[in-house]
DNA sequence: AATTAAATAGTAATCATTACTAGTTGGAAG
DNA sequence: CTTCCAACTAGTAATGATTACTATTTAATT
């Protein structure tokens, strides 16, 4: 991977945002820096700079995929407006709220490589 | 919520299937049973199911979302091949692998209705 | 049996994301 | 420093998963 005005630039973003942004907010943000940067090459960077454990993913509940920090915490979704809420402070033995927020799941998925896709290449 | 044929062949494709359909796969098995479902009906009564916490939304990582039974377990998806391996041992003490999973990161997710909008009507 | 809000089939529309193309550039190797 | 080329970019077109729409049907209450 190698870096770029570009990739730089978006990478920071996501650094230093706390906003949970979508692709298109990133673009937005990214355009105050490089007024005609595309908006295939923010969705090209966050894709690769996601592969690469820079950034991280959340999926919402909306139709559109969000943008964070890789930094070690975790979230509360709303799913009747899909605020997304940070958690740097999980105790799993009382989750039936957070904060003043109502609990009625939860879900945890590690992420990694199969055992088919180890052998590959 | 209604009960009607059409949802109740839904939920039973979800609750006796172990391969994490996506909406289309849904959609192939209800027409073995309803020949004409429409597509548009799976997708609404996928919403309204999972809505209902009667089924869970899986996101992989992939353009599209997969449905899963209603049962207390968690997963481990292949950031590659977006397969989906069902977890009911989980052991949070050692999680640098799953059996012969490589694990580079998980989530945790708590999902509910936030404070604002636990306000609204 | 009448009523009506909720649900359906079928089709059209949306829009987040990806693909494509011609031109540009980071950075490695001489 | 120059050459070189795979990786990258801007701009635009295409894709396709999902939602919206409309006329009709139906669950289930009174």
């Amino acid at each position: 991977m190698r870096s770029t005005k570009q990739r730089n630039i978006i990478l920071d973003i996501i650094n230093s945002s706390y906003e949970h942004l979508d692709a298109y907010g990133v673009y937005e943000k990214a355009r105050e820096k490089i007024p005609n940067i595309s908006l295939g090459t923010v969705y090209r960077n966050l894709n690769s700079l996601e592969n690469a454990h820079l950034i991280n993913v959340i999926f919402d509940g909306s139709d559109k995929l969000r943008y964070d920090r890789n930094e070690n915490h975790q979230h509360f979704i709303c799913t009747k407006c899909h605020k997304i809420i940070d958690i740097y402070d999980l105790d799993f033995k009382n989750v039936k709220t957070y904060q003043n927020n109502l609990v009625m799941n939860y879900k945890i998925v590690l992420e990694g490589i199969c055992e088919e896709c180890q052998k590959e290449e």
